[in-house]
DNA sequence: TGCCAGCGAATCGTATATGATAGTGGCTGT
DNA sequence: ACAGCCACTATCATATACGATTCGCTGGCA
């Protein structure tokens, strides 16, 4: 019995609600972002299947999933390639993504209600109160509340700006990071309060240019962040075979 | 034996290359962009399985992939919704095509190679040899081959840009168009011909600027034109049931 | 020695089968 | 008569099965 690869033990789905492809997704992206699947790497079904324990069905859908995030290619009769990923993809996508979250943000300025701005601040205060809480460890289940938390924060102030297609838009690229990896950076969550402070006063002033650029910079604070890690784990070397 | 709904006589499915998913969300996108399928209306896969004369799987993968475009939702246990689209949307995609299209053409004038200018007068004039054969019919199989030289002539210039993750994402908001809506109107054809003229022209001038604004210009027309057509439709209207 | 043909293994793409879940209508008891 | 419960149906979600295609290898021939 050739034991196909390495440890097969059935590695545990992050999540447990419905929607087994996009855990399944959720899983190779990881891998992907984190170099661990280099660009031109083919990607069996049944090796994935097996190792996750579920069939192949899922797996493909996953795979379809990624293709139409463009992180995969689909080679008919052949399977899916990693897709390549340059350093200048990654900026681009954060310049793209800054832009629209900088007009979202801007909307919100505009259209802001009585009372989204308290159920702005109360959101803003639970992202505070998370990072406060200072733990150095990188226990995935132990950051996802925060990382939730400032999914929220988002997610609200694109509910107010009212525009669902750029909301669409900025999560596609917004998949292009590791989603645990803003939250355990120290220096992202001292950036990311503020940016969010800055964010809170412009929308209660009604400015909508201030709450641009203060969204702008934080995603681009983001970028930054992002590609120096990038760099450091040498995700732009071509392994030597 | 309960006729199921209406005409299912194999609906022959456009394009013979493989991938049958990609087929079967083509004729969906087309059918919701058209109309006909209202938002908030329920698709199903059997229904749909059976008219196509296909299984439920490929259908499956195809409503995934349009889940990924934001054209359906999801709901866990009960399938797919077809997802609200307001005028705004529309707008929206627009404005962010245009303003992604601009920056490739603006790139592309920056990166121009020598030999790129030529293939892409190669790809311009057949676009102008077809637009000006003009045939009024509405036959898409005639059409295709437009469609095809327009889009091989946008890509030319994707290419020479260079930017893989922008031309990603201008295709996502790209599935927003019907496929053969423009083609088949002389406005469009007329107006697209000048616009490509004086991209050539910014393109061989070496001018980002020219090269951004005619790209910007070219989708922006073609926005008025589609909003147009949707507002004649009545597509923002809600069915009275 | 190099190249082409044919065979076999591996893998994808689609179809079919099975199990799980939510919605619906009828029945019963009060 | 009405409310609550139960069984039934429709539909999705996943698993399994099957056919089709591609790639790599081996063996023969120039």
């Amino acid at each position: 019995m050739s034991s196909p690869d390495r440890v097969l033990g059935p590695v545990t789905l992050p999540g447990r609600s419905p929607q087994l492809p996009d855990r399944i997704a959720l899983v190779l992206r990881d891998r992907i972002l984190s170099g661990e699947l280099r660009p031109g790497t083919f990607l069996r079904m049944d090796r994935i299947a097996a190792e996750l324990g579920v069939s192949h069905t899922p797996v493909r859908e996953a795979l379809q999933s990624l293709r139409a995030e463009d992180m995969v290619h689909a080679v008919p009769r052949r399977g899916f390639v990693v897709a390549e990923l340059t350093r200048d993809d990654v900026a681009d996508l954060f310049e793209v993504q800054a832009d629209l979250t900088g007009t979202l943000a801007a909307r919100a300025a505009e259209r802001l209600a009585p009372g989204d701005l308290d159920r702005l601040r109360v959101l803003a205060d639970r992202v505070t109160e998370l990072a406060g809480s200072t733990r150095e460890d990188n226990d995935p289940a132990e950051l996802d509340p925060l990382v939730s938390a400032e999914h929220r924060l988002h997610a609200e102030v694109n509910r107010v700006a009212a525009s669902r297609k750029l909301a669409w838009l900025v999560g596609r690229s917004a998949h292009y990071l590791p989603a645990h990896f803003y939250t355990g950076s120290p220096a992202w969550r001292t950036g990311a309060l503020r940016s969010h402070a800055e964010l809170l006063d412009a929308l209660g002033a009604t400015d909508p240019d201030a709450a641009r650029s203060a969204m702008r910079r934080h995603v681009l604070d983001g970028r930054d962040l992002l590609l120096a890690h990038l760099d450091a784990i040498g995700m732009w070397t071509d392994p030597p075979t």
